[in-house]
DNA sequence: CGATCTTACGGGATTCGTAAACATA
DNA sequence: TATGTTTACGAATCCCGTAAGATCG
């Protein structure tokens, strides 16, 4: 026979009310059924937990001893279901997201500033690393979900494109590329060229978009802060996608929007297929979608008088 | 939607084994009735518990959560059980008894030694106090039976005779009244007389049987080793029910049995009516009962041999 | 005699196990 | 295709509430 936190709950009620009828009700019982509820227990347990008699109820020795057991696992109880409840509430939690070390300075900040407002209880840890490595915190489950370069749609791991990322000439002020009207690949080919290194995301779309063209690559750098510095130190010029673009915000520098076919910097939303995300995780999740970044491809469908206000907007 | 217990074993089964056949087979279900019950857990909580597919099975970050949380109510589950189940066996528990002085010193431990032999976990509280003090102990609840001289009868209490104490003379040895071959009250009213105190029930009783005689009361005192002492330097002789008599088995002293209508102090076993004994106070009274005291009214049965030996039974 | 706990009993909900359907590696 | 979970369903059980019975003050 079985006892259940009903008749433990049964149980501290006629301890505390003495009297049958009135615990019933307490419990939302018919007095007959909460009788055998606490007969039921009795048995179960072997002993008898109350002398009563018609008039008076109280608890033997043996039910006094069992009435600070019985709290006890039922605050036990308690803190187990409003634990649930807080996690339902998300009162408490936690998320870890993996994605671009752009995306994590430019355009996360926004996104989690929203989100512990909501939900200050919840802890967040953020991985900001390159695409390869957010793949494998998803994968390996250290991070619930990532925002990667990678259309990473395996077996195992789920992909949708999350947005779409327009590169962007970068060079110093005055630069000769700036008078042009429109700039093409291999305008960008005859001067001295600032790469990132080739893991990175931004390297290998440019690799695979300026293919056949010889770069006069003058050097890597893994930092994108790096990058603008060699730029605008005049070293050389750059091709970077939109989300990079609030590093180069210097009045040194000049941007301006390429519209050339195929380089188009895509980022997923990768999350395992098999795992569900947790409450956390999911209103994350969703306030990520609800906030997506305001890339170069939403702002190209504007005028060009818009794109020309690129400097200041970053 | 109420959370059971075995909802609770289920999910804790399910997390260990990470298979719902071989958790439902270590639950003694089939394995669709386990599978109803953690989807039951499931929706009374109100969150998924775990990621599963026909392949595999695995908490979700929820359920890991949960999982400590259920371990806790479930350990402190068991915990309760466990001391439901340790004073069932007499493992544990305590037991207060009250009863006359001269019980407590002469017939108790050997009673005491038996009973914590067999329960050693079982705590004992010893009151020896008159038979006024036992009964008001039992009436409030501070001790669970008592042994005294009064039979307390009332609604409250329940009194049943536990054995009879036959007085006895004592007086230094060569008194004139160890040559009588029988003693009788107007003999003993003859010498100096030490008297226990008004309160005492060898008192009551002596009054009670001695009435009309006029006693030459030497001198009233509390202790009966007091009493002994007075006696053993000649100052008086004492009557004394055979309980009280190890404190006078000296070799100065001489005890003999009398046989007077009426005089048998009547020692009776209280409890309260309404409250049942703990388990523990039931097992002392068992042993109260299958060991009772060897009275002078036993040693009586015997013959004149039996009786002349007291002086060394003491 | 009145208040209160226990027992009796019929209806309804829950739960179980078997069998079939379904899904995934 | 084989293994393992979910769904379907009939049967047994459990549980509840009403009503009658017993008991103590």
């Amino acid at each position: 026979m079985n006892v259940s936190t009903r008749q433990l709950q049964a149980f501290i009620a006629l301890t505390e009310q003495r009297s049958f009828t009135r615990a019933a009700a307490l419990c939302h019982l018919s007095q007959p059924a909460f009788s055998a509820l606490i007969a039921q227990l009795e048995e179960a347990l072997g002993i008898r937990l109350f002398d009563r008699s018609t008039r008076h109820v109280e608890p033997t020795a043996e039910g006094r001893e069992f009435e600070i057991s019985a709290r006890r696992v039922l605050t036990e109880f308690d803190a187990a279901l409003a634990g649930v409840s807080d996690q339902l509430a998300r009162r408490r939690g936690r998320v870890s997201i993996a994605l671009l070390p752009s995306l994590a300075a430019g355009w996360l900040p926004q996104v989690l500033q929203a989100y512990s407002t909501r939900y200050p209880g919840i802890e967040i840890e953020v991985a900001d690393v390159l695409s390869e490595a957010c793949v494998d915190r998803v994968r390996s489950g250290r991070a619930d979900f990532a925002l990667a370069a990678i259309r990473a749609d395996t077996p195992e791991l789920q992909a949708e494109p999350f947005c779409s990322d327009g590169f962007h000439l970068v060079c110093p002020a005055g630069h000769p590329l700036t008078r042009l009207a429109e700039v093409e690949p291999q305008d960008v080919a005859a001067y001295p060229f600032i790469h990132m290194a080739r893991t990175s995301s931004v390297r290998q779309y440019l690799d695979a978009a300026l293919h056949p063209l010889q770069m006069q690559t003058l050097m890597e750098v893994e930092q994108l802060a790096t990058a603008m510095g060699m730029v605008r130190a005049g070293l050389g010029i750059s091709l970077m996608p939109a989300l990079t673009l609030f590093h180069f915000a210097h009045p040194g520098l000049v941007i301006r929007p390429l519209h050339w076919a195929g380089l188009t910097r895509q980022i997923y939303l990768v999350r395992r297929r098999d795992r569900s995300l947790s409450l956390a995780a999911q209103s994350l999740y969703e306030q990520v979608l609800a906030d997506p970044p305001e890339t170069a491809n939403a702002a190209s469908t504007g005028g060009p008088a818009d794109e020309g206000e690129m400097r200041a907007a970053y």
